[in-house]
DNA sequence: ATAATACGAGTCATATAGTACCCACTAACA
DNA sequence: TGTTAGTGGGTACTATATGACTCGTATTAT
């Protein structure tokens, strides 16, 4: 939802792009299949509406909507290699960084090191 | 959301299991950058208890916050390979069986083909 | 061309997502 | 050991996502 902080229009551009494309994705998987909005929503409990603004790209839909469209179309599996452990380049060198669990906010923070 | 009729807990457990899994990692990612839940939550411009159910695996949460997530983590990519079509080998296979681009109702649907 | 279906979009009612604020528990650091 | 920060969970409130229904248009197949 996010009502008064990041408004639907004040997201950033990749997460806007991002959800886009997932919809995108979505809408043509749905299309080599053959299914219509109403048959894929209705296999999916939800409305034709609701599918429709998911595959518009409508960054107001629920998290669960995305998941039972991605489970219909048998691809729940690329949804779980999101934000993987394993390819976190960025958060793996976070990691070499700093050996203590937690940073105390007083310390040298990790940004200030330039090499 | 989905009220009526794909009720929170109603969700086939693929579905949840992917959700949880996406939580978990965003977890451990942010955990990686030494970021607490208040200071992530906050460059994200939502509430720290939004963020927290995000990384339990609550499927109520919108598409937004995802987003926000993986953009602060520099993980939007991630995102759009959720549905890929030239990852989509189910959707090829359907894609291939029939070449009309929409089925006729009344025609043997493809489900019925043995082989 | 024509009939049938798919689709986008609008309205209304209602469940609920997200916020702001709160307290309690836990883990880490001195 | 004491103290501070991080975290989970509760409540009340408000904006809104979704369902249900409808109409109009576009697209398809015959």
């Amino acid at each position: 939802m996010i009502r008064n902080s990041i408004s639907t229009e004040g997201l950033p551009s990749s997460a806007r792009q991002a959800i886009e494309t997932v919809g995108n994705n979505i809408r043509t998987a749905r299309k080599r299949r053959g299914w219509s909005l109403d048959e894929m929503a209705g296999s999916m409990l939800v409305t034709r509406k609701t599918l429709s603004r998911l595959e518009s790209g409508d960054p107001a839909v629920g998290l669960s909507v995305l998941a039972v469209a991605l489970h219909c179309l048998i691809m729940t599996d690329d949804l779980k290699k999101v934000a993987a452990p394993e390819s976190d380049s960025v958060g793996l060198f976070y990691e070499q960084q700093r050996l203590p669990r937690r940073v105390r906010k007083k310390q040298t923070p990790v940004d200030d090191l330039d090499f």
